[in-house]
DNA sequence: TTAAAACCATATAGCCACTATAAGGTCAAT
DNA sequence: ATTGACCTTATAGTGGCTATATGGTTTTAA
C-alpha cells in the first residue's frame, strides 16, 4: 500500500509518517520505480504501535527504547515496566504542578469582580505587585 | 543598571531579557556609547511582571495583551478577568486530560508484574494490541 | 485525448519559550 | 600585558509535528 492509504488506515498525516521514518521509528519501506513508498502490514502494526504510545504521551525517545526491547524478547521486562513507572510518575507530577497553578490562578481571579476600571483591576494588581508565591 | 544586574535582580538569564525585547515585551532600553543596554527601575518592574505572569504559565501573547490593557487604565477590566478565566479553563482541561491519561497508564501498568520475559510483558502487549481506548 | 484532481516526492520554515553556542568587542584588576 | 568578567550580535537546537513551496505521477472524467 502507498503512504496515503497507510496514513488513512492508522489515522495520521502522511507527513507524520515520513517524519517517523526520518527519526528512525519506522523502517524505510521499499520504493516503486517512481520513488513512491510501498508499505506492508508490518508497517501498519508498527505505526499503530507508535500511535498508541503517543496517545499515552510517551516521547519518541521512549518509543524508540520500547522498540529496542521488542528486539530482545527473552530478556526480562523490568526495564519496560520501569519506563512506564517513570512516565506515570512524571504525569502525576505534572498534575500536581497544574493543581498548584490552578489554585494560584483562582485566588488571583477572586481578587477582582467585573465592572471595575483597569486601574483598579485586582487581577492586574496581583500580577504587578510582588504578593505572589 | 546593565543587563547582568537586571538579570540577577529578577532571576532570569540575560538571553531571556534580550529575547523579551525582540518579542516586544520589554521596551528597548537606552544604550551606552559602547552599545551596552542601560536599564531603569521601570524595566525591573516590567520584567518582574512578565516573570510573574510566566510563573502562572500565561503565554507571551497573553502577557502582551495584558500590557496593552495597562495602557488604557480607564477602560473596564472585564477583558482581563475574561483572559484569566479562559486561562483557568485551559489549565483545568489540561488537568482533566492528564487524569484520564494517568488512569490509562496505571491500567496498562497493572497488566504486568516484574520478572517476565519481554515476550510476555503485559505492558508491551497492551501497547501492541488494539485493546486501547 | 486531454485536462483536472488526487496523489506522491523533497526541502524548508514555523510553532512555543526559551537555551546554547560561536565569535567577537569592552572594561577593570592584576 | 594579560586575564577574567562582562557585553554585543547571529545562529541553531529543543519536541513533535504541521504548513508551505515546488514539482513529478497517476487516476479519473469530460
Ligand atoms: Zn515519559
Ligand atoms: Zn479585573
Ligand atoms: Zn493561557
Ligand atoms: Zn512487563
Amino acid at each position: 500500500m502507498r503512504i496515503g492509504q497507510l496514513a488513512r488506515s492508522v489515522g495520521v498525516d502522511t507527513q507524520t509518517i515520513r517524519f517517523y521514518e526520518r527519526e528512525g521509528l519506522l523502517p524505510p519501506p521499499d520504493r516503486q520505480d517512481n520513488g513512491y513508498r510501498i508499505y506492508t502490514e508490518r508497517h501498519v502494526e508498527r505505526l499503530a504501535f507508535i500511535r498508541r504510545c503517543r496517545i499515552l504521551e510517551l516521547s519518541l525517545a521512549e518509543i524508540h527504547e520500547l522498540q529496542r526491547y521488542q528486539g530482545a524478547p527473552h530478556q526480562p521486562c523490568r526495564a519496560i515496566n520501569t519506563l512506564l513507572d517513570d512516565h506515570i510518575a512524571q504525569v502525576r507530577s505534572q498534575i500536581t504542578d497544574l493543581q498548584v497553578l490552578e489554585k494560584q490562578l483562582v485566588s488571583l481571579r477572586a481578587s477582582c469582580n467585573d465592572d471595575r476600571e483597569i486601574e483598579a483591576c485586582g487581577v492586574l494588581d496581583g500580577l504587578s505587585e510582588g504578593s505572589m508565591q
